[in-house]
DNA sequence: TCCTACTTGACGAACGTTCGTCAGTTATCG
DNA sequence: CGATAACTGACGAACGTTCGTCAAGTAGGA
């Protein structure tokens, strides 16, 4: 059984997610956890807070999923661990919600959060980068893909990531995803070949 | 001297743009335009009404400054013509309010209006895949890029293309962005070689 | 064990505000 | 005169939020 709290921002995420920060209402939330909205002043401060809430926790979930991918890989095999990054990527969007919830809010914050917001995408974005970077200083290094730099590989790899990611966000259908990274990581892989 | 229905659409692209569909109010729309919101209605049937003519005009915009790039190249110098095509996009989302309010739609419809929107969005993307695909036969055929499949070529730079529109959204600075763009330009066009 | 004191979580009612919308009126101009 | 476009005024509905209250549960001391 889930604290009452939990419920709530379950259901905060879902509503957000699909409706945007000004489209939910706590009203909404509510009633999917069988409450008046009141009711939810018992658990939090108002609207933004259990907006900020949420936020904290997509943002650990966000982080910690694709940072946990390369902790345990080595530097030998780019190909299997770079495109499998890419299919665990598709995997997680399709089933955690709060991974969407991240997306739209890092995407299209509330106005009067941006500040907020914008620092915790930024922290992620860097951290992201960093891990990514060494992994492929090492690939470098290993001579397993092509003599440029570190940087610059991370760069245009996660660029490939982002247009997976919109590829989500569109919301089409698998067979068209499908064919979306395979054609990006083929010619990706080319590339730094 | 614009109309003053043009006013108020223009004004409305941008706090459609800033708030999205729920957080944009008639009043605010109709302050920056010097009326009250209800004159608005002497114009417009109501909110959706005044949304789905910019989401009209902002189609056209945003097809029509997407297709006439490809219209008059020839098929010798593929590099030169996808690279200046990337830049532009970045050009033309720096200056054209319409191109952001079609990215964001496009990404986040407010949910009552969503099969109308995904109806164009899909309508516009078949659009531009069809006339990027017969350049990238073309290439194929004076053998000035890689012997792949054309849809598979065309997919992968839609994916740049995309993942630049992500950075652009993020709103970074531009350095950062040239940065991406070198590094997403360089792997794919050696990827596509 | 029983009474009391305190906490927790949910409630109805109401607050002030804003929302989109409709009706009726006034002013401008060909 | 008729048409257009702005205005004022008012509407019900929904918003987030605050208040006082009430039932249930917990803890502690006599």
């Amino acid at each position: 059984m889930l604290l009452k709290s939990d419920e709530i921002k379950a259901a905060a995420v879902k509503y957000f997610t699909i409706y945007g920060y000004e489209g939910a209402s706590l009203a909404q939330i509510g009633e999917e956890v069988g409450m008046k909205k009141q009711s939810i002043y018992a658990h939090f401060k108002g609207k933004d807070d259990l907006f900020l809430h949420v936020l904290q926790e997509a943002k650990e979930e966000y982080l910690y999923s694709k940072i946990k991918y390369f902790r345990d890989i080595d530097a030998q095999h780019p190909e299997k661990d770079l495109y499998g990054f890419l299919t665990m990527m598709i995997d997680l969007f399709q089933k955690n919600e709060q991974l969407k919830f991240w997306l739209r809010v890092s995407f299209f914050p509330p106005v009067h959060l941006t500040k907020v917001i914008d620092k915790e995408v930024d922290d992620v974005e860097t951290q992201v980068r960093v891990v990514l970077e060494e992994k492929f200083q090492g690939w470098i290094d290993h001579k397993k893909v092509v003599d440029d730099s570190a940087k610059r590989l991370t760069l245009a790899f996660l660029g490939v990531v982002d247009s997976i990611l919109v590829e989500l966000v569109y919301g089409n259908d698998e067979k068209t995803l499908k064919e979306k990274l395979d054609a990006s990581w083929r010619v990706f892989w080319r590339g730094i070949q």
